[in-house]
DNA sequence: TCAAAACGTTGCTGTAGAGCAATGTTTTGA
DNA sequence: TCAAAACATTGCTCTACAGCAACGTTTTGA
């Protein structure tokens, strides 16, 4: 049940059985079905949630109800609604299940609570908001710098699995165009 | 010298005096011109930089050498080219500085070791984050959701001073359009 | 102080990608 | 298993913004 997520902790940080063992019960297990909502827009985030199985979609609609990707979480990933979940406010994404999943979920009260008393959790938070700054970062210049051609190369080249296992109406949501962009895009290769 | 920073720190958690100045010798004052850079890209920058006075500009720019513009630090905020300080990798950010300028420059070492050791620096670096990961993400959604017009009224609406205190080519280059949309947008108003 | 350089504006034109419509294809669930 | 719904493709058209050129205005630094 806490494989992966023992295993998560340990690439990041040194981390014995037994102190993984003093915090881990605070994740519940849950089953999510293909297309379940666990988060609506306008609801405020208080939880984060680890993959065991599966994958997670983080999207928002602007207002002509287009949908923009941020993040998949697959298999052995954290994703909550962040910016929602950091700030309590209503949360612009939703978070949908795009795959039967199986997931781990902590309440926010109970993460912020291991943040500041385990230091093996804080230091696993900071990576954590490091690493989606990057990412964020990396999505700003990318959409900025780069024609949907060269953001679609980019993914073939990096992220093949997105290409691989998702359906091309989501990758285009990912990739900041129309699905009729992306069909065009990929009959240019 | 510290009045700042000191205040900076209060504003966000409870500390004393007498621990504040237990560190803040780790901040080193610097006096930078206009136009000075702190960082060019391709560097990787292992410094934080705190403003007592004037105003950095953190940009990239693509291959078509156009510009865009991630942030601008006046006094009382933290600025670092943030994507290369977490990765150690070379920078896409150049670190300008716009405004004659009073800085409190601190070393990524010494500032990481503040925040494994001093609980107050910890938070402070936590929230950073958070707060760049949030910005970061509104300006995802607000590129991809609404025009270069919505934009503007958006930054006359929230960031007024930006509009009053800058040029129109950093403007532009922060709302990521071209000095010329810029012009003909602000003739629409 | 004043010449040179940088900046700002606007007409004209070019282009990436949006959006609709029509059609074929795949997925889904009772 | 098969009808209905969702998804994918492609021709045509439209639009927001880019980019050049030409010109006026402001800033800068010796």
């Amino acid at each position: 049940m806490y494989d992966l997520l023992f295993k998560y902790f340990q690439t990041k940080i040194e981390i014995d059985q037994k102190t993984f063992e003093q915090f881990c019960h605070c994740f519940k297990p849950k089953k999510a079905k293909r297309n379940e909502y666990l988060l609506m827009n306008g609801d405020v985030c208080d939880f984060n949630i680890f993959v065991n199985k599966g994958c997670l979609r983080f999207y928002s609609t602007n207002d002509d109800a287009q949908e923009l990707t941020r993040y998949f979480a697959f298999e052995g990933k954290f994703g909550t609604a962040l910016a929602s979940f950091i700030e309590q406010k209503p949360s612009l994404e939703f978070i949908q299940v795009i795959e039967k999943s199986e997931l781990l979920i902590i309440s926010r009260q109970n993460f912020l609570h291991l943040v500041n008393t385990v230091p093996q959790v804080n230091f696993v938070y900071r990576d954590l908001l490091e690493m989606a700054y990057v990412t964020s970062q990396e999505r700003i210049y990318g959409f900025q710098g780069q024609s949907a051609l060269e953001r679609l190369k980019w993914l073939m080249a990096y992220q093949p699995s997105i290409l691989s296992r998702l359906s091309n109406k989501v990758i285009a949501s990912y990739l900041g165009v129309t699905p009729y962009t992306l069909s065009r895009l990929k009959a240019e290769l």
